[in-house]
DNA sequence: ATAAACCCTGTACCATAGTACGGGGTCAAG
DNA sequence: CTTGACCCCGTACTATGGTACAGGGTTTAT
């Protein structure tokens, strides 16, 4: 099947070739095969894993996070209830991130909604929001 | 009412000391008034701001967009409309967000699952998640 | 067969978000 | 009245996540 060379991968997720070769670097692509000339062969699947990894850093996870979320599903199978784990570790903290980002959301809601009319806006309980974390005394 | 000194609000929020005067320099938090002695007096709001910040970085929001949001609720009235187009735009993103993170999620669920018995984990459709943007042509 | 477009490595540089540190003043308790 | 904890400022350093060359080969289309 057909491979892609660094120029084509890059182009086809919108990054820049250098960041592909970055993140090959620091383990977050494989290293592709060669083809005669040293030119890297990307495999299709390298184009998933490209895009993945640029859509969960938007969604705040650091480049070591998508390396650990990645290598969830790389693991020999004799690892797999440690994969569990993980994988459980990763969704806690997902729901907890879902649940701030629809406060968040809520917050502006409200915000947006009493901005509509002429009201003055001096007094809108927006910062009040995500309180949760790191409340007191530790 | 009780002011705060940079080392109790620094505490009180869990964040280092040097990086509560970052804040201050690149306009996160506002100039707090000084004691005749040159030393910052926080107000309780400061608090509030600071616990705020930190709370929307670990979903993902980098400083420059958290000073946007902050920054929506203290726009004079006469910009109320252009408050809520703002909060509007931060309102879409946070639903995109929670939409791939819910992806995200139920794809970990899955992983997880599967993960319970011995069953061998090689396939699983984990990384084809999160697919929906820059697909194809620009 | 030659220019344009592409790829290679290595090194240097950039922005963001802090963190550390030196040298010095301030305040509170013993 | 001094010692330790706290604060000041300025500058420098760090980690992360890239970007940008320079100097050199390769491929492709004309």
């Amino acid at each position: 099947m057909k491979s892609y060379t660094i120029g084509e991968l890059a182009k086809e997720v919108g990054v820049n070739m250098e960041t592909v070769r970055y993140y090959e670097r620091t383990g977050l692509l494989p290293k592709p095969p060669r083809n005669d000339s040293g030119y890297r062969q990307f495999p299709e699947e390298a184009v998933v894993r490209l895009r993945f990894t640029k859509n969960a850093q938007r969604l705040g996870f650091s480049l070591r996070e998508i390396r650990e979320l990645l290598s969830l599903r790389l693991i020999p199978d004799s690892a797999c209830l440690d994969v569990k784990e993980k994988a459980e570790v990763k969704i806690a903290e997902i729901d907890k991130k879902i649940g701030e980002l629809k406060t968040l959301r809520e917050a502006l809601k409200e915000l947006s909604a009493r901005c509509t009319r002429v009201t003055p806006i001096n007094e809108c309980h927006f910062l009040e929001v995500l309180q949760d974390s790191r409340g007191g005394e530790p």
